[in-house]
DNA sequence: GACGGCGACTAAACCGGTATAGGCTTCAGC
DNA sequence: GCTGAAGCCTATACCGGTTTAGTCGCCGTC
């Protein structure tokens, strides 16, 4: 029969000390002569003892782990390149610290509410992130009412006592909209992300306002739910129009490739005849053919700042809020000059 | 100043018995008369009380959640369609059973057994899953010595102590391979996953067996790394070869979507003159042009079984082997007749 | 009336750490 | 030689539950 695990009274006992010396020992805190210091640790590796962290959780009312929600449709969140990534990044930072990442996956808002209050409730989690952002979002207030440290991935609209982690993508969507105003590109469509989350009307918003800088009205914009077959309908309904677009601007990558089929499939040759640019560089976005121009967002290190504001934030400091490098438009194949005669003055 | 919540003793006091006796009562065990049991629920809920996991999991030696070791290099991680859906299937089970999910995301082997080690050495959790399973596996060897329950996605090789939840992705291969035949194909290629982990190999047997069944040569092998680039590079070693294929099956949906791009860019009509497979249904195959024929896995009807099982298991049942409907080929769009004259007898 | 047995309940130990009050030495200072 | 303070250490309470040993009162039985 194998012993046991060691607790920190085996060590004490071997080090023939008090277990409450143990414990400033191995926590490294003053008051424990070097000669006794050195003893407990090494009789802490002779027994092979390591921390329970359940103990600690109990008596120091920590958790030493974070929580992450993610609200989406089962079937949507396949295909979907960012939280893999992201949830990389954060994990990055958290296994040095000897944090862990608890996950919860739900399927609407509703059920999100309940996920986050459950994990406070049960005390599971120190912090919580907060992605996806929306308008008037509860999970601020909740978050507040709940007494939880939050990180919010962008800034929120109402006022919030959390640090943001902030990537600027307004800026890829402008490039993306210069680049193919610059092509000669007159009618730009956008099929925007939902309205009711920050980053689809905020790209929206950034698109628009490049269209007018560059004397366009911004008449085509679908609203879509970021499915794959969200961006197809709504590539059939604006290639159906009177005035078809001679390119669109995508919320996403996967939308952008569901786009570029229904393109295809009507006959029409991308970029030739139509250009089109994704969002969030999913990999398989660059071996597609055409390969897709699209706006590269380092999720990565999103997570790996979001999880490190958050430990401060846990640690008791007041973190302030960060912008991470601005979203970048990469041109690949999938755009080039506009078919139609250009009536402006080129460069 | 909010009151702190209120603990076990609140309610022991508010309904006028000892903490023992409430923690009876709430668990539902015996020796509680009707009357009081009715009493100490009311006061639990006058208080709001709720448990605290934490003190729980301390004294009845549980963690009450579940661990997921992800081992996949951040860049290729995103696009995989498999994770996300799994993980919502886990995540189905175990919320209303009041478990919660740990995830680790790791880049390699080495750093996957010590993020099993570290889970459990740290007793975050009370099983783990096996996914992805490979040859001569370690993480096997590993649960057993470290003592924790858990689930393998798949039969390992090996012999193994642990329940396996299988779904047969062979099935999906030969259903793919036989559509191919009878087609007329002869040439038929594949682009396989890794050779050291199970599936990969197990699809490519399921090929070559396919193949071999049909009379044909399976000649045409490319092992890869999962990835979307490493399906456009062996679509384009292939497409070099003098006996060039007039199919392809790929073993995931990325790398068929890339391998598509190749050759469509190679100048070739797909499927007219290259007809090509996937496996796993992303949801942006359907609406690539031309549709994508794959393999529809059911992953969060695996991650919820699985997740039953391991359930199981730690409450100390055994159970036994389960195998989920095998996977079923979804003919689409990007499969059609061999554009080469077909010496056999046809259908 | 003593006894046994049972149901309802309490007190206290326990899980494995951390935190705190206080005790014992030792040494400097007067 | 006494006092005070610093340094090192112990004992103990505590976190919030679960569990076990044992107490108490009541009933039926002989």
């Amino acid at each position: 029969m194998p012993a046991d695990r060691p607790t920190i009274a085996d060590v004490a006992q071997r080090a023939g000390v008090s277990k409450g010396l143990v414990s400033f020992a191995l926590n490294g805190r003053p008051g424990v002569s070097p000669q006794t210091r050195d003893r407990i640790l090494e009789a802490a590796r002779d027994l092979g003892w390591q921390p329970s962290v359940r103990a600690r959780a109990l008596s120091v009312n920590r958790a030493f782990a974070l929580g992450l929600v993610i609200t989406r449709d089962p079937e949507i969140v396949t295909g979907d390149p960012f939280y893999p990534s992201f949830i990389a990044g954060v994990e990055r930072e958290l296994a040095p610290a000897g944090q862990a990442l608890v996950l919860s996956v739900v399927p609407d808002e509703e059920a999100e509410l309940a996920a986050y209050r459950k994990l406070v409730a049960d005390r599971r989690v120190d912090g919580v992130f907060l992605t996806d952002l929306r308008h008037d979002d509860a999970r601020i207030e909740l978050a507040r009412e709940l007494n939880v440290p939050a990180v919010t991935l962008g800034h929120p609209e109402t006022s919030s006592p959390f640090p943001a982690v902030s990537m600027d993508d307004r800026a890829g969507i402008e490039a993306a909209v210069e680049h193919l105003v610059r092509l000669g590109h007159r009618r730009i469509a956008h099929v925007a992300g939902p309205a009711r989350m920050l980053h689809g009307s905020r790209r929206r918003r950034a698109f628009e306002e490049a269209m007018a800088r560059a004397g366009l009205r911004a008449e085509m914009v679908v609203e879509t739910d970021f499915r794959a077959a969200d961006g197809a309908r709504a590539t059939r309904d604006l290639l159906a129009r009177p005035n078809y677009p001679t390119a669109i601007v995508y919320a996403n990558d996967p939308m952008a490739i569901a786009g570029l089929g229904v393109a295809q499939r009507a006959g029409l040759r991308v970029p030739d005849e139509l250009s089109i640019t994704g969002f969030d560089g999913s990999d398989v976005g660059e071996h597609i053919f055409p390969a897709l121009s699209t706006v590269a967002t380092d999720a990565v290190s999103w997570g790996a700042v979001a999880a490190r504001v958050l430990l401060r934030s846990i640690a008791g400091e007041q973190p302030g809020d960060t912008d991470l490098p601005a979203a970048r438009f990469v041109p690949r194949e999938s755009t080039t000059r506009s078919p139609e005669p250009n009536p402006r003055a080129d460069v």
